[in-house]
DNA sequence: TCCGAAATGCTAACTGTTAGTGTTACGGTC
DNA sequence: GACCGTAACACTAACAGTTAGCATTTCGGA
């Protein structure tokens, strides 16, 4: 299913490279307010048009090979062992991804988001995207019981721990109170009477599906 | 302290009125994105400037009197009686806040946010920013516990309860599942080692300030 | 070899937003 | 009532992100 890249293939990956390393530098160097669409395109020797169609936007530059953040928490849920508890494994997941952006190996490109106004919002914006995307992992899952509802709560609720632990003086600290929050509401969700009258779910989700 | 506006305050806030006025006038009639901050301008009679210098941004014309919802749950915190417990109070607040979006006199705004992808970014960058209002109001609350990390968790568990009950088929359902998951939650952190072990809590909050 | 499609470039515009700079109308003071 | 400081407003011009339209190159496959 896939071939050997081509030079085509190769050529574009390379410039989406060439650009957001560029992009990165810049924004390190001058900060993220100081540099312009223009000035990445030109540094980075290519069109502004170029550049647009490789990111969506100037944020999206920054936040590139972000799907990992979705993919990670998600095979957290879908990946692990057959009677493997569901909050531990996400706590574990979550813990990783803290001390990789808390860590000094993580680059400054997490001091940057830090810093700028911007990214946080454009960050923020994201994380209901993630929510959703874990939510979702979660209700397919055939070995939990709480509704889709239960599922978004929860899956809300650990992206709030990741970030509130990222934020915080403590970040094992934080982890632990959030997470034995996170704990305590999902037994609240699982004993549910709802859930437990309603037996296995059905398949489909019941919840208007997410727009955006 | 509040004198009689004199006719200068009277006009400005005339001026105000009539830009967000014709705004929300134009966005229903020709949509969010159809209409141009020019347009907005040029139909109430005003110069851009004088728009912007009323409101900060585009969207923020949709959001003129958005400082209620903060303030209303703000309020549930502390006014509440004596020994009232808590998370009751709040979910009081919230299922009015509930009605009042889903509700059909509420208007056609809520329609209007909740079609426009912008609008509903918006909104959600400023989840963050009520449920840091909400938790500290809760922190200073000298009758509560839990720490400010907490705190933090509980607020933004609420406004999340709030926009999944307004999403969901059946708000008063999810409002109720919701809600079973904060007390649990709740009461995980009331007695939880941690706050327990230390006793009535320092009034100054120990995280890291919210930025933005 | 040749065709189609994808990647890239150039131009020009649109849109939200702001700085700079005047002008007007109001409120308080003598 | 005259006067002055200031807040509200307008006008111009620009900046920055983003996109449409169209030309050009470059590659992959027939």
């Amino acid at each position: 299913m896939t071939a050997p890249p081509g030079r085509r293939e190769r050529k574009k990956a390379a410039t989406r490279q060439k650009i957001a390393d560029t992009a990165l530098r810049l924004f390190l160097e001058r900060g993220y307010d100081a540099v312009g669409i223009r000035d990445v395109a030109a540094e980075a020797d290519v069109a502004v048009t170029t550049l647009f169609s490789h990111f969506a936007s100037k944020e999206a530059l920054v936040f590139e090979q972000d799907d990992e953040f979705e993919r990670r928490l998600t095979r957290a849920v879908t990946d692990r062992a057959a009677h493997e508890p569901l909050v531990p494994a996400l706590r574990h997941e979550v813990e990783a991804l803290v001390r990789h952006c808390t860590g000094d190996d993580a680059g400054p490109t997490w001091h940057l988001i830090d810093e700028t106004p911007a990214l946080r919002a454009y960050e923020e914006s994201m994380r209901l995207r993630h929510a959703e995307s874990l939510a979702a992992a979660m209700t397919a899952d055939a070995r939990l019981t709480p509704t889709p509802t239960a599922c978004r709560t929860i899956a809300r609720f650990v992206i709030d721990a990741y970030s509130l632990a990222r934020d915080a003086d403590d970040p094992d600290a934080a982890l632990d109170e959030t997470f034995r929050m996170i704990e305590a509401a999902w037994e609240a969700a699982r004993s549910s009477p709802r859930a437990a009258a309603a037996g296995p779910r059905p398949a489909t989700p019941r919840g208007r599906p997410a727009r955006g």
